[in-house]
DNA sequence: GCGTCTCATGAGTAATTGCTCATGTCTAGA
DNA sequence: TCTAGACATGAGCAATTACTCATGAGACGC
């Protein structure tokens, strides 16, 4: 067939990819056609297509919704009065519900910077909202502005593991605000020091007046990210559960029912509360072990909006 | 056309093969694995995914800009005063360039019918504008009205084959008016009959407000859609080419340098020429066959956005 | 300059997917 | 009731894709 002029004079080798993946997922084409076309062999092929792959290069929707997806979100919504829910087909064996989440997820995170209004958008952090916004296509939305609710520094010193806000911010050229401090304070004085310092002071002013958060939801336990990545101590974990403990958002930990506990972890927080104000607050999270803190959290209305799998969804239904 | 169950308590056949995909491309399972989890066999599971690709449920987008076709957007902008410019990757061997320029072109639609404010959007019709179509997601956009600014019956008196509207309508829950009368009348007198029915004097109406308008272009010559569609007659088409016809936008024809001719073929089309108003009016199109005509509308600045894939791209540079 | 390490390459081969065909089942009509 | 036709099914096989391994070309440090 007509080889199509490519004058490759400098192809990147992620354009190469890019390329062989869009003429095999797009095109229809075989790695060996695809082979003769890029003038390589069928190996480097078949290669290009996987590190596209890997590289997370390709997006797969699904243009139909699974009928018994949508009953799951129309019941999730009706029974915990959320204004919008999604519910991601589970992929039985995956290793992490989050192979599901995310593609689901991100769409919806899309959403909300494709408004046309400015608009503050106030983020958490986390394992799980740092893979879907990995998913996030990249989209000019400069007009919004994204601010973090949470500090970005780990217990010890190095930067929060799982950073969101840059990632969003590069995803959407959004300006963006991080709360550089750490996460928690070790005491009253040391809080009221974080807090007081100036950028902190704007972030959280900005948080405040967010028009919308994003936020992950974490358990509580012995896998509770909190305690896991070493925000808190084993023992503070012990007197959380003692507590009543069910959840957390963005470090700030709740019981079954939903309401913030009177409790130092949470007075330690530098970060916010959210929901702040009662603004819209998009929860995202699933997972078996996750499912007592997002029911926590619903119960206690602190969530307006709703992302989880079908696992999940059952779960919390 | 799909039996919208409510609840099927046995899943639906598509419903069966959107999951079998979404394992599939989403969860990476093994068609063996699907089989298994969905209780069926495995070439049973082979051809639910293979019904999904064939039923266009699944949808690919490459997350990385190749660099040379951002090249290509960059130089036909500068050439050719264009505010937005898209360049699919060809796909070469490919039968028809509507494989490359559809999925690229889908999301471009979709973003303007994102917009939050309300807008009336005025489309054309035709094979490639249809296909465009096909390939959007469904989006919630009751707030815009679309209306189109060319008949929907053909001389045979039949619908018009390339419908588009409704096909928007259907994917956007807007508000839709169809030019419900011939594309072309035979004379005068019978345009002024068309012109002057209320229904058609509204949608005009409509269609002169509009705050964007999407059109295909159509080439001139033996395969050009007009004749091969039967909109005109090998004579109208002689003497077209006599009086210099380089191409069409919703039926109307225009010279190399893009102006519009003075032609009786024009002068009967009920619809009404775009751009109308100096307004955006993004082109979709591609294919060698096409190139020229697509060269005469930018050069006579009939477009303000460009939809075309490499191979045309180069060609028009 | 030389060894060694990493990484890309192509060959060969295993694994997976897609296709064809013979057969079975269901429906409609005589 | 019987028969033809349309369609779904699974077996078997061909085509395609993915993986493993041995090799060689730079890159880097000694």
């Amino acid at each position: 067939m007509a080889r199509s002029g490519h004058d490759d004079r400098d192809t990147s080798p992620q354009d190469d990819a890019a390329r062989a993946a869009w003429l095999y997922y797009v095109g229809g084409l075989r790695q060996d056609q695809i082979a003769e076309e890029l003038g390589v062999s069928r190996q480097r092929a078949q290669r290009l297509v996987a590190r596209a792959v890997a590289d997370g290069l390709i997006r797969v929707r699904i243009a139909h919704p699974i009928a018994s997806c949508l009953e799951l979100e129309r019941d999730l919504r009706a029974r915990y009065g959320l204004e919008r829910a999604r519910v991601a087909p589970s992929v039985p064996g995956a290793p992490d519900p989050l192979v599901a989440l995310a593609p689901v997820a991100a769409p919806e995170l899309e959403r909300i910077f494709l408004a046309e209004a400015p608009r503050i958008i106030a983020l958490g952090t986390g394992r799980t909202l740092r893979a879907v916004v990995e998913q996030m296509q990249t989209i000019d939305a400069g007009r919004h502005k994204v601010v973090s609710v949470i500090g970005n520094v780990a217990p010890d010193g190095s930067a929060s593991f799982y950073e969101v806000i840059m990632r969003v911010a590069d995803k959407t050229a959004a300006p963006h605000y991080p709360m550089a401090v750490p996460v928690m304070a070790r005491d009253r004085d040391e809080h009221r020091l974080y807090s007081g310092l100036p950028h902190v002071r704007n972030a959280r002013a900005l948080a405040k007046m967010a028009d919308i958060s994003i936020v992950g939801v974490g358990q509580i336990g012995q896998d509770a990210p909190l305690y896991v990545d070493g925000f808190i101590t084993a023992a503070e974990l012990a007197s959380l559960e003692e507590a009543g403990a069910a959840g957390e958002i963005c470090g700030h930990v709740f019981d079954a029912e939903g309401r913030f506990l009177d409790h130092p972890v949470n007075h330690n927080m530098v970060g916010l509360r959210v929901p702040h104000d009662g603004g819209p607050v998009l929860g995202i999270g699933a997972g078996v072990r996750k499912a007592a803190a997002i029911r926590a959290a619903l119960a206690g209305g602190l969530l307006t909006g709703l992302v989880t799998d079908e696992d999940t969804a059952k779960l919390l239904l």
